[in-house]
DNA sequence: GTCTATAGGTGGATAGAC
DNA sequence: GTCTATCCACCTATAGAC
């Protein structure tokens, strides 16, 4: 609880945050780190255990922000206008947040494995999507149905679009206001289809 | 057209494969697939111009697996069997190639752009899936329209459901065949939502 | 075509002085 | 808490002998 505003720690933090944002995980190490904040590489050591450590910070911010995007569907009236501004806000977050969306949902087993020691527990996307869902149901705008299996028909459909974007797959489809417009078409299209 | 059977060109290339397909483009060196094929670093330089040339034909041997999976599908009798028969054909390929498909589908923009060398040209996956599409549409079992919209749709569903399978975020559905016929029934719905 | 030797670079992590 | 110095591992790539 020091006054101090801007400790090593914390510059540690949010120098790890901006190399991954700039440079990906391929190229995201302590030494650079430590050069950005200021401080030598053995310096780290007496903050964070090492690399994992770290990363683990760049993740938890993620995953944090991540947050911040799906509350704002939050604020919609209604029970389907919640549902579809969650999948709005779910794309925003991709589009101005590629780096974070990566390592949050497209990463690999390796990254993955970093990053879960700062999630602990289950997915809490899945189960806000849960929610939404379990919401639209009972207010008979979904079938009702197993809300866990529509909810990953969902997640997948929303995370295909927006993974196969991200990874260059889907640059025909124009740029990021032409494709945001196809994926509303393509997630009303899913919803009517899961309609009663 | 030598009558050799294994040269060291050969070699190079099957041990790059299995390299990447144990370790994943993280830990793929040049140097430890010299190692692998019994020559030096050094001599792999008379073969491939470097280790992005190397990778590259992993990618190829990747992309034409990929083919001999989707090429399976046109053994059924019908335009919608066809159709179903590319989506489990397409799970399939992920199930049993994970790697494969990470890199030709999942892959960072740097991996991508030295796989994409080998690709040359539009998504081929893309325009099979269309003529699918096209198919159906024309056999009045899909709905008429926009066969790329529709064709982006499907590949993204299906994508979706494999690819957060294999980054682990789907394993509370349980083993590959509980997954599959999970799959199957995600499949039919969506289907059965852009029929007419 | 293959080798050894080498140049020149990255990185993680630790020991011990201050 | 921070530093310098160090160790060790790994990598790509090239030069020149054989």
């Amino acid at each position: 609880m020091g006054a101090d505003g801007e400790g090593t720690k914390d510059r540690l933090r949010t120098e790890a945050r901006d190399l991954y944002l700039e440079e990906g995980f391929a190229h995201f190490s302590l030494r650079e780190v430590a050069r950005r904040a200021g401080v030598s590489a053995a310096a780290v050591y007496r903050h964070y255990d090492g690399k994992e450590a770290l990363f683990a910070e760049v993740c938890m911010a993620g995953l944090q922000l991540f947050y911040t995007y799906l509350v704002r569907a939050m604020g919609e009236p209604t029970p389907r206008s919640r549902l579809t501004a969650t999948a709005t806000q779910y794309l925003r977050f991709a589009t101005e947040n590629p780096r974070d969306y990566r390592v949050l949902f497209m990463g690999e087993p390796q990254e993955l494995a970093v990053g879960k020691a700062a999630k602990q527990g289950p997915d809490p996307t899945f189960q806000f999507l849960i929610d939404r869902i379990r919401e639209c149901m009972h207010a008979r705008i979904l079938q009702e149905g197993d809300a866990l299996e529509v909810a990953t028909i969902i997640w997948a459909h929303v995370h295909g679009l927006v993974s196969l974007r991200l990874s260059g797959h889907l640059s025909s489809a124009g740029d990021d206001g032409e494709f945001a417009r196809f994926y509303e078409r393509a997630t009303e299209h899913l919803l009517s289809g899961l309609a009663a």
